[in-house]
RNA sequence: GCCGACGUAGCUCAACGGUAGAGCACAGCUUUCGUAAAGCUGAGGUUGUGGGUUCAAAUCCCACCGUCGGCUCCA
């Protein structure tokens, strides 16, 4: 077989020959040793699709090549380390603790993990010793080998590790053959993991590594599974980038919304109401009510017609929408309520308990009888009066103190008994008042919006902040419209999310377009159905014209949906607006409406929420300004702040010339110097300060001081009260720098 | 819900077996001041809750409640 001749692009166009076998480090040595000495691998791009491939790995066939570096902080290069880095970290647990099996570590966006199975609990007091382990094997700078094995062989070598994941691994993995990495040459000797790599040259190319971080991981993250430990870290080739990297993230936790919904009191969550559900400070609340007035008026423009409906709705209601029993996992307990039959028989119950009697069986019988309990309901077997009063109750649906008891959940599982459940969703009450009239096709799309509380029970350990909540108001509406309708209705709700991120300078969002898993029951509805629902979300987002990414499985129960995804302060996704279509629900609830054929048709609705909740999207806002809003949004606008007595009086004035325009301000006339009163309305990031002294109040100006405490100098109070609304007016982004520019348009400032 | 860490004054933290202390915030007084924290004085805590160990517990142990970081979940 003749030799082949390579043919290898470089990025800057140029090309290499090079004899077949040659590796990245072939070509990285070509061009200089000191390229060649940074190099930690490759990436080839052949046919458009490109692959990190180890240093010393030839290169398959002509390609364009970039070579990965030391001193190249880009993601794939970093993904590489990373990777290399997790293998490091795995071989220290393992020599530390000798019974850890490991299962899975691959690289993150900022860092590694590595899940091993481990009897004895980790704590971070092992975070030192493993790190001191690491450092040694990063110091004996000793190469990654890989060598491949058929894949029998492998599985037989697996198997006789006796490690389950793995062998689960490479049962799962694709291909022939499978590769292992070596830290090191020696094998049998040194360290070895199934991998697919690819690897750094060496251990010594891992500049600064740090571990950080424990967590419990089910195996394939399926929660019947076993709990496994995670351990994480991070790694960088150089020591100064690892210590930005930790800096940004303590820079990060400033903007936590948490932190500054306290700061800024915007916000509380009290234990003693109850966690997650949120109390929003007056100052929040102006926040709120801003952005809800923001959308109400775009939604009169569209059409919109705003309801108002209750917090609570009748089981029944949410067994026809498939809430019950369904979803009951993530509902509040049912709020069961007074059967006034069964009274008596709870009174007698009570006294018998408080006298310590048992109760008298054929007066008990008779009581049971006119409480309308059915006689197997009815605890019987129970002989202790206290229980048996206890019991009596719950099936009185007097209170629910007691509803653990399993009789009351299976009796209402199982589709009896009334009472009510907090609703998890709008829909239902809003598909109530869509069905309470006939409608014709000349109707449509009937638009129904209201900004509706609903709760669920979510598991403690998701709770977080504003952004995962029990109790929560989503912006919410649903369109009833005609299948043509659709494609148009979907296009206007995903241009509304869009206007409202554009409004508030979010630029940064991901697009999904949530699909069903077929092979999952947490869907429901027919099959044909949701494939026309998903091609009308596909479509939408391609209209959108942003780049978005289909999503098996993220759909909603009823059908699948577009939505709008942002991360916060610690780089956590959250899912804000939310455009669903539902071809599901109107089939449940056997919605109608008459065409121009006269016959009945089924609407299809689209539910959307582009806000998502004002809770959750509150506390992303908090992160994205830190706290610094726009003007329009600010709890406080402007802070009047007078130097001293003698400029007290104007201060007032302008102060109350601000407010009479509308403007929210604030007055600090206290007998503090100038210097503590800026600093502490910049605390309270309020947009505009306007120091009023003897100065001013003799010109009839203000001086103007921004959020960062910088002067922007002085200007005429009329002309300031102008600026100011049409700033707020036009919900600008932009801020004032000179108050030269107070003069201008809207525009210029 | 799971794993780990943590709960001390309104906030941020100290004290880590010998019955709690600071800064900020708050109140009073002094000061009337020109742009990033004035001074003095005062008030404020049965150390998340409940048990236990101990002569003695904020401190050690257990349970519960809550918070945080992950996991899982998220209509």
């Amino acid at each position: 077989m003749e030799s082949k001749v390579l043919k290898i692009t470089l990025p800057d166009g140029n090309t290499l020959e090079l004899a077949e076998g040659a590796t990245t480090l072939t070509v990285a040595e070509q061009i200089g040793p000191g390229l060649a000495r940074a190099a930690v691998a490759g990436r080839y791009t052949i046919d458009g699709q490109t692959e990190t491939i180890d240093l010393n790995r030839p290169l398959p066939d002509d390609c364009s090549i970039e070579i990965l570096t030391k001193s190249d902080d880009s993601a794939d290069s970093l993904y590489v380390l990373r990777h290399s880095t997790a293998h490091v970290m795995a071989e220290a647990i393992c020599k530390l603790y000798p019974a850890a099996q490991l299962v899975y570590g691959p690289p993150l966006e900022d860092g590694f993990y590595y899940d091993i199975d481990l009897d004895e609990s980790l704590t971070p007091d092992a975070f030192e010793r493993i790190e001191a382990e690491m450092k040694r094997i990063v110091k004996e700078d000793r190469p990654f080998s890989r060598y491949d094995m058929s894949r029998d062989e492998a599985m037989t070598k697996l198997a006789g590790e006796k490690n389950r994941y793995k062998v689960d691994n490479a049962e799962r993995a694709e291909g022939d053959t499978l590769s292992f990495y070596i830290t090191g040459e020696r094998r049998g000797e040194d360290f070895e993991d199934l991998c697919r790599g690819p690897h750094i040259r060496s251990t010594g190319q891992i500049g600064a590594f740090k571990v950080r971080q424990l967590s419990a991981a089910y195996y394939r993250g399926d929660a019947n599974e076993k709990s496994l430990q995670r351990v994480y870290g991070t790694a960088f080739y150089k020591k100064k980038a690892l210590k930005e990297h930790l800096h940004r993230l303590e820079e990060a936790k400033k903007r936590d919304h948490r932190v500054i919904g306290r700061q800024l009191d915007l916000f509380h969550i009290d234990e003693a109401v109850g966690q997650g559900l949120v109390l929003w400070m007056p100052a929040g609340s102006i926040v709120r009510k801003e952005l809800q007035d923001f959308i109400s008026d775009e939604l009169r423009k569209q059409g919109y017609q705003e309801v108002f409906t209750p917090h609570i709705g009748k089981l029944d209601l949410y067994r026809t929408s498939g809430h019950v029993p369904y979803y009951e996992d993530s509902q509040f307990p049912h709020l069961l309520v007074v059967r006034d039959h069964a009274r008596p028989l709870v009174k007698y119950l009570r006294e018998c308990r408080d006298g310590n009697t048992l109760p008298d069986a054929d007066r008990e019988r008779e009581l049971v009888r006119q409480a309308n309990i059915l006689e197997a309901e009815y605890p019987w077997e129970e002989k202790n009066s206290v229980r048996r009063y206890a019991i009596a109750r719950e099936l009185s649906m007097e209170g629910t103190e007691q509803c653990s008891c399993a009789q009351i959940a299976h009796h209402y599982a199982s589709g009896g008994g009334q009472g009510f459940l907090l609703k998890p969703m709008n829909c239902p009450h809003h598909i109530k008042i869509f069905a309470s009239r006939p409608h014709s096709y000349r109707d449509l799309p009937v638009r129904l919006a209201e900004f509706g509380t609903v709760y669920r029970w979510e598991q403690s350990g998701e709770l977080n902040g504003m952004t995962r909540v029990r109790g929560f108001t989503q912006d919410d509406a649903h369109l009833f419209c005609t299948p043509e309708q659709v494609p148009e209705e979907l296009a206007n709700c995903l241009h509304l999310v869009r206007l409202i991120f554009t409004t508030l300078g979010i630029t940064e969002y991901r697009v999904r377009v949530g699909l069903r898993d077929r092979d999952s029951d947490k869907f429901m509805g027919d099959e044909a159905k949701w494939d026309m629902a998903e091609q009308a979300c596909r479509d939408a987002a391609k209209v959108l014209g942003v780049p978005f990414s289909e999503e098996v499985g993220e759909g909603a129960f009823y059908g699948p949906k577009i939505d709008f995804i942002v991360k916060d302060c610690l780089g956590r996704e959250w899912q804000l607006g939310t455009v669903q279509v539902d071809p599901t629900l109107p089939e449940r609830f056997g919605l109608n409406y008459v065409g121009s054929d006269n016959q009945e048709h089924r609407p299809v609705m689209i539910h959307r929420a582009p806000f998502g909740s004002m809770e959750r999207f509150v506390g992303i806002l908090i992160e994205h300004f830190a706290g610094a809003i726009p003007l329009w949004l600010s709890p406080v606008q402007v802070a009047v702040l007078t130097i001293s007595e003698k400029s007290v009086e104007f201060g007032r004035k302008v102060h109350r010339v601000l407010a009479d325009a509308g403007i929210r301000v604030e007055l600090d006339d206290s007998d503090e110097r100038i210097g503590p009163k800026k600093h502490d309305a910049r605390a309270k990031k309020v947009p505009y300060l306007l120091v009023i002294g003897e100065r001013e109040a003799a010109e009839g100006t203000v001086n103007v001081n921004n959020a960062e405490g910088k002067m922007l100098g002085s200007v005429a109070l009329e002309e300031f009260v102008r600026t100011c609304l049409d700033e707020i007016e036009t919900k600008s982004m932009r801020k004032l720098e000179s108050p030269d520019a107070c003069s201008g348009s809207g525009d210029s400032v």
